[in-house]
DNA sequence: ATTGAAAATGAGAATGAGTCTCACTATAGT
DNA sequence: ACTATAGTGAGACTCATTCTCATTTTCAAT
């Protein structure tokens, strides 16, 4: 009942595109898609994990911080960028399970570095049932989940 | 007072006496257990939830803030303390799960309210091995996973 | 008991990620 | 073109957390 983790119908398909994603979410909220924010949504999807501001300032520079953060706030209210709080000294910026899918994380307790991961469809069923059991009894109105790896990359395991 | 969970065979036993446990983890580490580090531990274990700084304070005035931030760090290396960063202003703060038992959070994205829940056995087993296959296949050495659901709590969902 | 080395403390200064302000510029719709 | 609205950049600002350092406490060995 479990050895199936290909290509299955993923509940939320990521749109191909995710600037026509952010354009119409964007107008949708009567916000406008400019230049500034393409570079963004640029920086993100071209980037295979999340990243931190630093990081999308080496990869696009020439954005002014303060802009920066609040365009990146921006986009994530609209669900078109999730940020990611690991304790490290920044915060992490990726494109929104909306566009991305759903998927997990690892994460280094070494060197913070982070890679992407997906479960098969049965475990992370299983996960939303007991989550939403759970959330019943205390009346919590569920929304969404966080599944995060923790452990030590291979680099910084071959030099431990 | 606190719901006797079905004793199930957990692997880490929690220890019946978090004192106990940090005054042994502390000395093994060359490290004292003073007045000001009991207070803290005190405050964790009489909160039924992750607590933040200010919580601490109010709990138990008197404390530094300095010293509660330096024994916060001392008692998590120790894995007494495990600190938990919600993205909210503060970081929170629980018993480490050796103390508490593995459990997983439910957080309020209204008021940043957490709770702790628990899964059953088995969801908890099939995660740990599709975390497992995901690292196996990322030269990931997996270390210990945290998963929370983000969600609105009774009374914040009763307000909107 | 006394002492001395190591560890802990408190008060405040310092750090720095992230946010806010505001004057200016760009855009969309008429 | 005109105007109302949204976005931008530069830097000031906030505030949680960390650092500094002089003083105090603890522990172990005398």
């Amino acid at each position: 009942m479990d050895a199936r983790s290909e290509g299955e119908a993923v509940t939320s398909e990521a749109s191909s595109d995710p600037h026509a994603e952010a354009a119409s979410r964007l107008q949708a909220a009567g916000q406008r898609y400019t230049s500034g924010r393409r570079e963004l949504v640029e920086a993100l999807a071209g980037a295979a994990r999340p990243v931190t501001l630093p990081d999308i300032e080496s990869i696009a520079p020439g954005l002014a911080r303060s802009t920066a953060y609040r365009n990146l706030e921006a986009l994530e209210r609209c669900g078109v960028v999730h940020r990611l709080e690991t304790g490290g000294d920044h915060a992490y910026f990726e494109l929104a399970e909306s566009l991305l899918g759903h998927h997990h994380h690892l994460i280094c307790v070494t060197c913070g570095a982070i890679a992407d991961i997906e479960l098969d469809g049965e475990t992370e069923s299983r996960i939303d049932d007991s989550l939403a059991a759970a959330a019943r009894e205390s009346g919590f109105v569920p929304l969404h989940h966080s599944l995060d790896l923790y452990g030590r990359c291979s680099s910084c395991d071959a030099a431990a």
